[in-house]
DNA sequence: TTGTACGCGTTATCAC
DNA sequence: GTGATAACGCGTACAA
């Protein structure tokens, strides 16, 4: 790799030329001009971004921290962040904390170390109470953080009640929700608004892991121990969970048991029978939460506002057509 | 963000001392050593990795480029990587490139420009001859790179023949393949694998893309031109699009047509019927290839061979039991 | 219009 | 044992 020292050899001009060449900033003739883009496309020179980074103090680099890349709410996320930073000329930087505090916090100081210009946070523990001393900018998103932190999210209180009121006009009167870990926020919310419309209907309340593995077993819990025919869980993977659980036990979707996920990722499309959901703008959420913080990186003050986006019943075949309920 | 400087005028010592404490390198009293471990502490001292990657040339980081995130396969290849790398002190910037040549060779120079140590690279475009050219190093993941490029992939060539064994052994006996964009090698192992063992009985042999949109376009196309009682699908996606349209067209899993899928991601499970696949040992390719990068980064000669892992059948209920198939 | 020289924060090589 | 000091590669005052 040459460095710009080469670059001013060869074109026979200072490295000052050069840099002024490469950042069209101050005044170069144009000859001189010709000679550098010349050298440099002869060198296949490229300036070193970390010496940049070190003098600027910008290293283009935008930290995205998940609890698990394998939960492909996620990846969908992460993949509007990525798209939206790399139009502005940011590379994204993933980690992965594996919901463990300890990986998290690592993760973190790793990457103010390495000078990243902002950080987006879909991760959050109650009892952290770092988030406040770090010294860049910070978009929570997905999970609400403590301090003036802007925040996006969805509107999973509505989105719980509307899952309620969907289950409730297409005829299930036994209600259960599956929950995630309500120690986070944002699940609790879903989980309230259910429980708040579901009303005297609500048979059970129930938590679950997000994983696959640990939603198969809160599902088996809940066919042990009540009966239902309306089920809302927290998010589409423990949904898909509930279905395959459903079905080993022959229980008829959605004849006999009707259920609504949340999130609205592919998955919903994926299994059979196609999942009713309520489903996130999950592409704008994360472009948002990029946008935000490329605002807040690039000088521009923006309130800590949090941003709540609507979300939609997207209905499928896991839940029972108007006309079929009577 | 306190520098070494600070923390030396702190610890009323020298830049000197600071570092050789921080590095545990060189003689310092031990009086000098509490003084400075005291100062670090106080000051919240961590060094600039910034900094220290200029002068060291290796930035601790890994470059994984992967195709599409959103493909679930990919973020537990990922997973494994960062696991990996993790657990060696690297960390790992994910890039997406789309499927986009353009977006590859972005994401590679500025790679490069920030002198990550590493590259695992799971894209490949035949007419790509710039892989040679890369001066760090490179390990290929699922995808086969020309040149002295250490590989990791699995036997799809094996995995191919184990289905069309599978279903005929199981009573198929007209048997397709759905198989992904053939210009990719490691895709149209597993096909040829797949259509060698089938011979006579191979019916049609038709591509799709790898995302589940134009999956469900490619079996439509199947079930309207073909009739057949076994479909291999080049990977679990395309199966699950193609058992969705099955369901569509009241066509009864496994008793009217069994489907095999390539992969064993966690997706298979989380369908119904759970899906019947080839697994490959994603975790390990990904732990594999991560560990050949990082010997390769920390000077260890490795040979540019191909390590092909072997796959196995995960026998699940979208193929007939032996004892059904009488 | 152009070049010299310095600073960014770290580590390594010398002298002391 | 310890402290100056010279790199690493870049960007930019400031002088020419």
């Amino acid at each position: 790799m040459s460095t710009i020292r080469e670059v001013a050899k060869v074109a026979n001009v200072s490295v000052a030329t050069v840099s002024r060449v490469m950042n069209e900033k101050g005044y170069v003739s144009e000859k001189a001009r010709v000679a550098v883009l010349q050298a440099i496309k002869q060198l296949d020179y490229r300036p070193n971004r970390v010496a940049r980074s070190l003098f600027q103090k910008r290293s283009g680099l935008i930290g995205l921290i998940v609890p698990d890349i394998t939960n492909p709410y996620f990846p969908q996320l992460a993949r509007a962040v990525e798209d939206m930073a790399h139009k502005h000329g940011y590379q994204v930087i993933l980690c992965n904390t594996d919901e463990q505090f300890q990986k998290e916090h690592e993760y973190i100081q790793s990457l103010e170390a390495m000078h990243v210009d902002g950080l987006i946070i879909t991760t959050n523990y109650s009892n952290n109470p770092n988030y406040e001393t770090i010294e860049v900018p910070i978009v929570a998103l997905d999970r609400v953080l403590q301090g003036a932190i802007p925040t996006v999210t969805s509107n999973g209180y509505d989105g719980g009640k509307k899952a309620a009121q969907f289950l409730l006009d297409h005829g299930a009167d036994e209600l259960v929700v599956i929950s995630g870990p309500s120690k986070l926020p944002t699940i609790k919310k879903r989980r309230d608004g259910f429980e708040e419309v579901a009303g005297k209907h609500l048979v059970a309340s129930i938590e679950s892991p997000f994983h696959f593995q640990g939603a198969l077993d809160a599902a088996n819990y809940l066919f042990d121990h009540y009966t239902c025919n309306g089920i809302f869980a927290a998010n589409d993977v423990i949904a898909a969970a509930t279905i395959q659980v459903a079905a080993e036990r022959g229980i008829a979707i959605p004849e006999q048991l009707q259920v609504i996920g949340y999130d609205g990722i592919e998955l919903g499309q994926m299994i059979s029978p196609p999942l009713t959901t309520i489903a996130q703008p999950i592409y704008q959420m994360g472009e948002l939460a990029a946008k935000l913080l490329i605002q807040r990186i690039e000088g521009k003050e923006i309130a800590a506002v949090h941003h709540e986006l609507t979300v939609e019943v997207i209905e499928r075949e896991t839940t029972k057509r108007k006309d079929e309920q009577i």
